[in-house]
DNA sequence: CAATATCTACCACAAACGTGGTATTGTTTA
DNA sequence: TAAACAATACCACGTTTGTGGTAGATATTG
């Protein structure tokens, strides 16, 4: 018998996998709860859930910070993420933070049930399709590492355009015309594989740049 | 017996601060750069200085870009900032990349000359919690005029804007309208005071939401 | 020398963003 | 209970971005 604690803060979702694991002779559903911070008021430190299925994005602590602390204060229970994005970024960092599993929330219910058998028998989840996605990841991070490069007026852009300039205060700033900011920008889009000043910002601000 | 480095581009400020320092007969100024590729170039690996006095606007590396630079070198040299800014935000950067002290160029030589000895006798060590404190203090006496509290909603759109989703896809997220995500959007640029997802994802990534 | 990289700059067009409004429905709280 | 807040949603308009091109001027380097 697994028992399963719920994390997820939208009840049109929370609900129905709730109502179907209930009915599964393999499970107990222990509770579910609508954040984090209400997860670790209920649970029972006697009685760890063997599964956590946890959405990714909840209000206040994300589901993805988390993580860490679940695995923190139990160890032996294993974290499935639930999330409606596929975005490889994500999937990565849940994976990397310690999570078994990763659903994407409009996942069949029998197939959410195989899943969660699978990563209470201690089999990683992880469907081709996912684990393409972590595999380009890293294929990003590192093969294009090098080509990640960026020339040292691309630098400076990244650098204005973290402080929230437009690309017109940037070419007064540089003494560009607004169309070379923009060719540097297209140039800098392309080595970053992102397509938006603010996704500049998070990948600068994360170091990786 | 304190050794010093000045890195300071502009001449003027420079030469009184190394003519007063090496006067004192707590310390021995090695020398001064004009920059943070010239310091490279000129200090002695076997005797890196105790003390770098950095200014914080440089040509080419910033002092700023410079902080993580030098640490990893000289993970024993303390660093000292000089900025003619008192911006908060600059502050808070320097601090956590690092910096053990502060100094605005007009500070009194002997206000400098005293901030060096405490930051040599490991006085004035600010760990990063201090400096978010540090950052707090400045926050609150900058922003009285707002209350930097976002409702749930209004997060869970950060949350998204983070992500680098464009307004349409953040409704498609949350099941509303482009208009209802471009509202509260206006409510948060002005809560924050700002004007532009970038500026968001820079503040969020900051902690300072 | 020829290839490559960098920096510069222009055109054009669609999409997205930012900002000014207004307005209805609930919920909270002073 | 009236006021304030939160969430929803629409309109309109100008600005900014993002993306597809092309292309000349300088280094740099194999």
């Amino acid at each position: 018998m697994i028992s399963i604690a719920i994390v997820e803060d939208i009840e049109e979702i929370r609900e129905p996998i709730f109502e179907f694991l209930q009915t599964q002779k393999e499970f107990v559903v222990l509770f579910a709860s609508g954040s984090v911070e209400e997860f670790f008021d209920t649970f029972d430190p006697e009685l760890p859930p063997d599964i956590i299925l946890l959405d990714i994005g909840l209000p206040g602590i994300s589901g993805l910070g988390a993580i860490k602390l679940i695995k923190e204060k139990l160890p032996k229970t294993e974290i499935i993420m639930l999330t409606v994005y596929d975005d490889a970024n994500k999937i990565f960092q849940a994976i990397s933070s310690g999570a078994s599993g990763y659903l994407l929330k409009n996942t069949p219910l029998e197939k959410i049930k195989e899943s969660v058998i699978e990563v209470a028998n201690g089999g990683a989840q992880m469907s081709s399709s996912i684990a393409r996605k972590v595999f380009n990841y890293f294929n990003n991070n590192v093969s294009t590492d090098s080509e990640y490069s960026l020339t040292k007026k691309e630098k400076e852009i990244v650098a204005q355009i973290v402080d929230g300039l437009s690309y017109k205060m940037i070419a007064a700033n540089l003494g560009n015309s607004i169309e070379t900011i923009k060719t540097h920008a297209k140039n800098i889009y392309k080595k970053l594989h992102v397509n938006s000043k603010a996704e500049v910002v998070a990948k600068s601000m994360r170091g990786e740049i």
